[in-house]
DNA sequence: AAATTAGTACGAAAAATATCGTACATCATT
DNA sequence: AATGATGTACGATATTTTTCGTACTAATTT
């Protein structure tokens, strides 16, 4: 598992599409992303191209028609993604950008709920956990 | 108010430093930023420069030395950056933003009191909200 | 088989960022 | 006034990211 580079904003968009419905043709891709803004077949087609590359998708081509799908993690991408945000952003401190949230946008009161919860879990399993 | 462009990466590192120490010299800033990474001193001129014809920052001539400071709020630059990141990273979902940050990161026992303590008066203040 | 259609490959340009070298100006010191 | 030190301005280059046009290839239809 070697670290690839973090994928760009428009990587980026081109991976939650393919997270979202899996391996699929370039042209599912461009149609569900042209429903959000213009943009042009042979864009996304290169931007799948480059991905492949750099080993953010991988392609099935066995059919004529080329499927490609995620190679990263929907989870782990996020979490590097958020990582970095942090640093940048908040100086690595994701309390600050916690409160941030929870202080602006806000969540709903089931949310919040759930929030805590997840707070009580965290609680108990180690009730002295330092990892910050 | 108008709505000035987010900052890219590096200009934002240097907001944070003038955010941090308020107005100084463009060798001010080149001497924090420089402990963290190599970096020349005429990049970080013509980022400030740059920044000053974007707006976000402001610049005092009046002396030889010319003294730089943010143009654009810590707090709201933050708020936007954070928007952007969540609508691009979660699809928008702050809540699923939370979670990720709780779940992995993770926080001291003490920040997860802050952040209880920080639910509770959100209860309370409006039991009701929902404004996502 | 010729013509049309639907794909992929590739090169290249546009746009946005980031970085720095060199020239010029001003001040302080000799 | 000459010299050196300290700044700013500006142009240029490098890098990264985004976008698309054109050519080529394979399938499908006539």
């Amino acid at each position: 598992m070697i670290n690839l580079p973090n994928p760009t904003e428009a990587e980026l968009e081109i991976l939650q599409t393919l997270w979202q419905i899996g391996p699929c043709s370039v042209k599912q891709v461009h149609g569900l992303l042209q429903e959000k803004r213009e943009v042009g077949y042979t864009t996304i087609l290169k931007q799948l191209q480059i991905m492949l590359e750099k080993k953010l998708v991988q392609r099935d081509e066995s059919a004529r028609i080329h499927l490609y799908q995620a190679a990263i993690s929907e989870q782990n991408t996020k979490e590097k993604l958020l990582q970095k945000f942090v640093i940048n952003t908040f100086q690595g401190s994701s309390h600050q950008l916690v409160m941030q949230v929870l202080g602006n946008a806000a969540a709903s009161a089931s949310e919040l709920e759930e929030i805590k919860k997840l707070i009580s879990q965290l609680e108990d399993q180690d009730p002295t956990h330092q990892i910050i």
